[in-house]
Order: C-alpha cells, then structure tokens, then sequence
DNA sequence: GCCTATATGATTGAGGTCAATCATATAAAT
DNA sequence: ATTTATATGATTGACCTCAATCATATAGGC
C-alpha cells in the first residue's frame, strides 16, 4: 500500500497545479483526477495548503489568489504569507491620487486585493492588463479602472502584444508594479517574448517601477530579460538581502524594499 | 416579513461584490455579512449565479473570473432560458474562421459560453469589450482571444469610453454581436450614452451586425438610441413576430431571425 | 384600503463532507 | 534480511450543507 516518496510530491505537485489552473477543484473531482482515494486527497490537500499556496474549503480546495479567505490565518497571528506581505508594502508605495499601471502575476493579484480594501483613495486611475486584477478592483472605492486592451494569453490570464503595446502610447504612469518570472544578477527576466516587451514599454512610460517578485523566484534565470537593476525604482520582495547576494544581487539601499 | 424589491437588488448587488472581492466565501459567512438567514443566501446565491458572474460551491460560492467550472448548469436538462436559444442562433451565424466582435451583457455571456464549447473553430478572431465574455473564452479551442482596453464600468463589467472607441480604430469585423436595453420601433437604446457611442463605433467597423435581446427589452425605450432597423443586418431574439408588432416593430424576413 | 404576490426565516429529511481510527502492504532504514 | 516507518483505503460517527415545504408578514398592484 506504501508507494514511493517521489510519487507522492510527484502528486502533490500535480494537485497544487490542478488547483492553480482550475481555481477550484471539488474533493470528489480531485479523487477522479488523481486516482486515489478521498482520504489521500484530504491528507494531500492538507499538506500542500501547509505550503500555502491554496486553501482548503468545504468540498474542496481553491488556489490562494482567488481568495482573500487567507486572511482568516492572518488574523490567527501566524506568519502571513510572503505575498501579503509584498502587497502590502507596495500598496504603501501608490500614491493617493495619480496614475499606475498593475501587471499580470499572482503577486500583482494580490497587490490587486489589497488596493481594493483601501479606503483612503481619492482618486486613484489603476491600469492594468490583468483580467484578474480588473475583476479584483472593479467597483473598488476611489479607483478609476482602466484595462489596457490586447491578445487575451491564456497562460497568464493577460492581455499581451502589439496592440497591448499600441495602447499604451495613450498612456503614462506616476508608478508602474511588475511582475517577474526570474530574479538573477542580470536584473528580471520572463519566459515569454511578449511579456518582456509589453513590460518593457509599460517601464518606457512610467516616472517610478517597482518589480514585486517573492523569494521562490531567486535565483531562476528565464530566457526573456526585461530590465536591469539601474532601469527601476525599486525591487520589493521578501527575500532577504543576504539571499539575493548569494545570488549576485547587490542593491543600493532604498531600491531593496523588504517585506 | 417582505422587503422592499429595491433593497433585495441592493442586497444581491452587495453579495456579488463581496464574493468578487473576497475570491470566495462560504455561506456561514455571507450570512454573517449580510445579516440574513441561510434560505435567503441560498436564495440570493442562486439568483446571482444565474445572472452568470459567481460559481456556487458546496458550502459557499466563488467569482467566476478563474474557474472553468461554471458549465455545469448547462449540463442540466431543464428547458434551457431563452438567453441560450439566442446564443445558439448567434452562434450559427458565426463564421469559423473570421473576425467577429462580442458586446458585454448577460445575453452575450451566453453567447461567449455557446462560442467556447464549439470544437469546430478553426481560426476565429474575437474581439470583446466584456471582461466576462472574455473569461469565458479565454483558452476556448479555435479561439484568438482579444480584449478591446478602455475604462472599466462597473455597472456593466465592460469596458468604454473614448480608449475603447479609439482601440476599434485598430479593427474591422466580420460580424459584429450586440446587446441593449431597450427594444422599440425606432430600434434598439441603451441607458448610458457611453454604452451607445461604442456601440455605434463597433457598426461602423462592422460588415455584419446583429443585436441579441431577450423578449424582457420590449417596450422599453431607454434615453440612448443606438441604431434604427435599417442601420443592422438582423435582430435575434425570443419574442414574436406578433409580440414585435404589437410594438411597431415590423422587420422583413430575413432580418428577424427567431429563437 | 383591499387583495395578491412574494420575500423571509424556521423546520425537516436526505445526502454530502470530514477527521479519526484501523488494518495492511510496502518503501526506507538498519 | 529484518525491522521500522509510513502511505494508503475502508469504515465509522459526527457534523455540515442543501433543497423543499410551510407559515407569516408585508410590499406592490388594483
């Protein structure tokens, strides 16, 4: 009945990424999927949300960045996951009232969520080629939503290439919030083409930018370099200064934001 | 023991935006939130979910901006609303391969789900100003997704205003798929001037057009006309002729096109 | 003002979900 | 090779969720 270690994370990796792409998942659809029994499932599911990338709910399971039901563990004085903690601090970079464009990502979702529960804006205009971000902050208090139009990628949930690109002529920010793939000596990188040149023109037409990229990002080098260390305002992240060294990252102090 | 129709719809109106927000919430807590009991949350869920922008989930419900899982309704044998009658015949009159634009709307939505379980796609371009539309498609088989940018309504979920009818400048369509408000024998009206103007900048780019309006718009004629009947190549609705003409609303064959 | 339609909350029975426990097979450890 | 640790599935009982039904109060239409 024992099965081998390998297979076990081999598994749960799956199931975390069956979550991610689903957005949620039922028990019993998960059970199918997996082939294995409904308590394998429950004892899997536990362990992965350890990890903390998804929740657990009543039935089944869903990934973190659609829900903010994560707060629930932040209020129980645990550590809050590294994300909350980028978003949170980026947030207190925007200014009040200006302009700033929200890129795709699972961090930059988070930023999303938590601009949407600030209520001392007064007249923030958010842009954003994220259809996620979009649905977080529509509605939300003192928030001017605009969504940069462009070919819908269906692996980032985004909006991507030349007429992506083309809109943003219209465009110039106060603060620009970028995501990331990779996090090396050489500055950020992606895997996709499109994505660095998108966010390369987004870096062309904003005054300040901030890439937000967690500590799991370190030291993985994608293909697609966007921008080095000197062409951005800061980089806020949870790893700590001592790890990007390790990986040949040296800022100045005050383009290192720590979360 | 009755309430008042206008705080029920502010109510409902709240739970979709709480659960928008939050990703997701179970019932136990909406009830909290809302200050009513579980009946009437299951009832609100229920309402909600059919206006197709929430996934109820057993022991709560999620935003439908990630999850793939809202198809299941459609699964069910009931005699299915008249909303995906006319998203059937819309659908028939895509071409496979082709340029065609989708407005936002409950009726479009519809469309936009019909459009996505088709597996006969072979290169169809679809443009849509509807963020809900466009999670719908988004990785739909055939399909190159794009998102016309503009400003976010929240009323509507879709995007408008000067930037949206700029980015058309960039299109031309095939087909254009269109909703409305109102339905009377000057044509088809809106209630907001921004929704007209784009919708008027879409026909002008289009070589087909076709509005898509449920029996409930008629009669009803709503500040913003959008086009007279000579203007659009067919009307595609569930009401009758007779119903039609009761309204001063004679179309010749070929125009009207019956669900 | 009267009547009807309906929004609500309570109740109930059916079915779903979960954690705990246990037996078992087998991977790791020695 | 033997022993130990552990991953698994089945079972059980407690708890939860849900849809249906019903009584009731009241909004909305006449």
């Amino acid at each position: 009945m024992r099965v081998p270690q390998h297979l076990v994370d081999r598994r749960r990796e799956r199931l975390r990424s069956l979550i991610r792409h689903d957005g949620f998942l039922p028990v019993a659809e998960i059970c199918r999927r997996l082939g294995v029994s409904e308590a394998t499932v429950r004892r899997d599911l536990a362990a992965v949300e350890a990890n903390g990338d998804i929740t657990r709910t009543y039935g089944g399971a869903l990934a973190d960045y659609n829900s903010s039901f994560a707060s629930h563990d932040e209020r129980s004085g645990r550590a809050r996951p590294a994300k909350a903690r980028i978003a949170e601090l980026a947030v207190a970079r925007m200014p009040r009232a200006g302009t700033v464009f929200l890129d795709a990502g699972t961090t930059l979702q988070a930023i999303a969520r938590v601009l949407a529960g600030r209520r001392d804006l007064t007249r923030l205009v958010v842009a954003t080629n994220s259809l996620a971000a979009a649905s977080v902050l529509g509605g939300a208090a003192g928030v001017e939503l605009h969504v940069v139009g462009g070919m819908f990628l269906n692996r980032q949930a985004a909006l991507m290439g030349g007429r992506a690109i083309r809109a943003l002529e219209d465009w110039s920010f106060d603060a620009a919030f970028l995501g990331g793939e990779g996090l090396s000596a050489a500055g950020v990188s992606n895997s996709h083409e499109s994505v660095a040149a998108f966010q390369q023109a987004v870096l062309a037409r904003a005054a300040r930018s901030y890439f937000c990229l967690d500590a799991s990002k370190l030291g993985r080098s994608t293909p697609h370099p966007v921008a080095g260390w000197d062409g951005i305002s800061g980089l806020i992240t949870d790893a700590t200064a001592r790890q990007l060294a390790a990986q040949g990252i040296v800022l100045p102090a005050g383009q290192l934001l720590r979360a």
